[in-house]
RNA sequence: GGCGGCAUAGCCAAGUGGUAAGGCAACGGCCUGCAAAGCCGAUAUUCUCCGGUUCGAAUCCGGAUGCCGCCUCCA
């Protein structure tokens, strides 16, 4: 079966066939970097993660670009604040930006392009587009012509004259179109610059995209994502510039996610209810983040709230408590590292389950379902053997757990062993609880004694009495584990 | 004003013409000294409302209501 992806350009979803068989290039727009990442970004970057996975799953060979947007007004900006150069700043907020990545289990890009580094390929878009009459300068700053773009607006469903009936405030009067947007900005005294035919000055927005997909994609690529945000006007200019300059189709398929809010609001500075990624994973598990998007379809909106990061929280306990229990299962299963070692391309029903959700415009939700139900009746399976029965279910649970980790690989999560999850676990828990587990294991240690004896009472009144400490006990074959209730 | 999206059980969330996945919570059962974990079972005759098309609609069409996004930097 093949993949089919919900296109912006084409309002519908479409068969997936890359232009070029077995082949797919991918661009999607990175981030300014000139402040933390915030939940916003983990989503783009974590479903294009997704994506990107998949694609290499179903083999395709995948050339995966994302810029970084390294120079612009609110870099220049903030540097100033900060008594910093751009290029510190820049730099700085590129190794956060990785760390937070890198935290919550992305795979990086093929290549990760910025825009100072491609300053003679934007110069060379700009000068083709003067040559087809797309630009014009003014004051050393360069235009792009609109009006003189036929499918200007085919992105984003908008038509030039309909906009104009809405009135923007600051007009540019140097602008033929008050939709002409900067292709080339003229730089101010103190401001970072680099020489280009028409002085001194940096790049606009838009056009370090349509430079850079050229430069490492071609002229003409499959997949080009990025945030719904993003469709007006930073897609729209980017198809306009590329196909003026190019004159051919910049992207076949335009991918937008959607946007996350913070307890039914929209997030944005303003509010104030922006949430950086580093500070959510001070006490959410960052495969529980990371479920937690997928939970949904990319492109609906999504509500964080701390319900919901705790249930995603509960979800994963949930799965790596099954692959801790496959670890410690007497029944003589393959362990985790070498199932995970073979993975082949076995078609189960299971796997065709998950595939498919995946196939249809990456329903990660889906697939998400269909994972739990396959944790659900290896479960089965397990209590089944552990009670003496259920022979036959053995051989199943070999490939079953090459489905589980093969969905793992790609949502991204079951990444760490059950020792090192529980561990990590333990220590977010500790550090949202105040509690000496010295005097938790003393208390665990009293009680095993007074069971030894037969004297529940006692028992049952250290458990009541960790419970108000906000703990619950395991009693397992193995002796009493404890954990917080969430 | 222009363009677009969404409304499914207490909450989250799939399902886009064939008779409502999954997760969390709650309830009953198995297991357990009691629990926890796991499993089993019962939970939406119904998908915001009103019409229409159809043998058949949560799914398509028309209308109403509500919520939201974009049109300005934004993932």
């Amino acid at each position: 079966m093949t993949i089919r992806v919900y296109n912006t350009l084409t309002r519908a979803k479409e068969p997936f066939e890359p232009m070029i068989p077995g082949k797919v290039r991918m661009y999607v727009c990175g981030p300014t970097v000139y402040d933390s990442c915030h939940i916003g970004h983990a989503r783009s970057v974590v479903v294009f993660d997704m994506i990107f996975r998949y694609l290499i799953a179903c083999g395709y060979e995948v050339t995966y670009v994302r810029n970084f947007t390294d120079i612009d007004d609110k870099i220049i900006n903030r540097a100033n604040e900060l008594g910093m150069t751009t290029q510190a700043l820049a730099e700085k907020y590129i190794i956060e930006f990785h760390e937070d990545m890198d935290a919550l289990n992305n795979l990086r890009p093929t290549i990760e392009p910025k825009a100072t580094e491609h300053i003679p390929q934007i110069i060379v878009v700009i000068q083709r587009l003067f040559e087809n009459g797309y630009a014009y300068a003014a004051d050393g700053d360069v235009f792009f012509r609109v009006s003189a773009h036929d499918g200007y607006g085919k992105l984003s469903g908008r038509k030039l004259d309909d906009m104009e009936a809405g009135a923007r405030v600051d007009i540019d009067t140097r602008k033929e179109n008050p939709f002409d947007f900067v292709l080339w900005k003229a730089s101010k005294p103190g401001e970072p610059f680099w020489d280009s035919p028409w002085g001194k000055g940096r790049p606009g927005w838009h056009i370090e995209c349509s430079a850079m997909g050229a430069d490492y994609l071609g002229e003409s690529f499959d997949i080009h994502g990025g945030g719904k945000d993003l469709i007006f006007p930073h897609h729209e200019n980017e198809i306009a510039q590329s196909e003026a300059a190019f004159g051919k189709t910049f992207v076949k398929y335009w991918l937008h996610n959607g946007f996350v809010n913070i307890d039914q609001e929209k997030m944005s500075k303003s509010l104030g209810n922006f949430r950086t990624i580093r500070e959510i994973l001070k006490t959410c598990h960052p495969e529980a983040l990371r479920l937690f998007l997928l939970s949904s379809h990319y492109r609906s909106p999504v509500d964080f709230n701390e319900q919901a990061i705790r249930d995603a929280g509960v979800s994963l306990d949930k799965i790596y408590a099954l692959l801790e229990r496959i670890e410690k299962s007497a029944a003589d299963l393959p362990d985790l590292e070498t199932a995970a070692a073979v993975l082949e391309e076995t078609q189960t029903k299971d796997w065709r389950r998950f595939s498919d959700a995946m196939n249809d415009d990456f329903n990660s939700a889906l697939a998400s379902g269909v994972l739990f139900d396959v944790v659900r009746t290896f479960n089965r399976r397990l209590d089944a053997l552990e009670a003496g029965a259920g022979e036959e279910d053995k051989t199943a649970l070999g490939s079953q757990i090459i489905d589980l980790l093969r969905m793992g690989r790609i949502l991204g999560i079951m990444a760490e062993s059950p020792g090192e999850y529980m561990t990590r676990r333990r220590q977010m828990d500790m550090a949202a609880n105040t509690v000496d587990p010295e005097a938790v294991e003393a208390l665990i240690r009293e009680r095993e004694a007074a069971r030894a004896d037969r004297d529940f009472k006692k028992a049952d009144e250290i458990r009541d009495r960790l419970k108000t400490m906000n703990i619950v006990l395991e009693d397992r074959s193995d002796g009493t584990g404890w954990k917080f209730i969430r």
